[in-house]
DNA sequence: GGCGGTGTATCAGCCCCCTGATATAACGTA
DNA sequence: TACGTTATATCAGGGGGCTGATACACCGCC
């Protein structure tokens, strides 16, 4: 849109719109990223009409197939409810099929089906499309450098000092 | 929690519950560096019953009273339907006020109150506090890097060179 | 003066994500 | 065998985010 200078609500407002943030978080600049990252993936996905956590979880079932709910949960970093609603929409899809495990009788074991293979395979070209962007714009040097200091300030984030519990544990990937 | 061995859903998962990811994301890094930014920060905002998206916007409006919702958005990096709802919580809270811009008879500008300053202050005391975790862990050259790969990296993943719009370009910040 | 474009606000519907609470199945141990 | 622990799945409720669609106010142009 450009910007528009005509500022309709301009009573108020004494510098800019967005004046110099005075606390130029860092943190800012990893969520921009982050927003970046999962919007152009949503952007990419929805040409197979599939949200992002519906494809990382039908790609870890590609990976391995039969995987709990629970399972699926801890590795798509999400609590065992959001996962709920995730794989019943992908069950409603016609993606996968869940039935109850040979082992256990309360575990809903997910498998993909034949189209949700075919879908995983198409979505996950798209997917990769993005990622090639990031590993285009760094060399890997500088890949393996962001990634360092990614973890360092995760790692920073979740405490480990701060001595309470995480809440659910999701972390725990 | 820790890791149960169990694994109860036994008959797949040929390898282990989370395989060791053959496409091992640069944007996973991001994503779990963001994951736990925000994880924090919510905590922390907890105390003090205000969402992220409250506290960025009434930090908003405590450095430029008055801005309009569409204004706020944009500075907010969320779409217009998304700061009406936030708009509309923080206004039950008695944090905000909104009345109609004297310029524009169709804009809802916005105003702190006396306990909504009161309360940024102290949620802003907060945040800084997850903050600072960041910048004790990294030393300044380490941040200026993280800062450059991360704007780098976001500038890639946005394209300008994908040549197609952004959908709703709130990325104009 | 009428008209369309732009900006704004809001409703409706959907998905994601969380916390809290509940119910059931398997396991280990007394 | 009975009991408590653990892991599982799901319901209920709320906040946040998006797209799509609707409605109103202003501005500029014809």
């Amino acid at each position: 849109m450009t910007d528009h200078s005509t500022d309709p609500a301009g009573e108020a407002a004494p510098a800019a719109p967005a004046p110099a943030n005075p606390h130029d978080r860092l943190g800012h600049a990893i969520k921009r990223a982050e927003q970046a990252l999962i919007g152009e993936k949503t952007r990419a996905l929805r040409t197979v009409d599939l949200t992002v956590p519906q494809y990382v979880t039908l790609l870890l079932l590609q990976q391995s197939t039969g995987m709990s709910g629970a399972q699926l949960a801890r590795g798509c970093m999400v609590t065992p409810q959001t996962m709920t609603t995730v794989l019943a929409n992908l069950e409603t899809k016609g993606l996968i099929t869940r039935e109850t495990s040979s082992v256990h009788q309360k575990v809903l074991v997910a498998r993909l089906t034949r189209s949700g293979h075919a879908l995983t395979r198409k979505a996950d070209a798209l997917a990769r499309g993005v990622e090639q962007r990031l590993t285009d714009a760094l060399d890997p040097a500088e890949q393996a450098q962001l990634r360092n200091l990614l973890d360092r300030s995760t790692a920073a984030l979740r405490g480990t000092d701060g001595g309470a519990d995480r809440g659910t544990d999701r972390g725990a990937d």
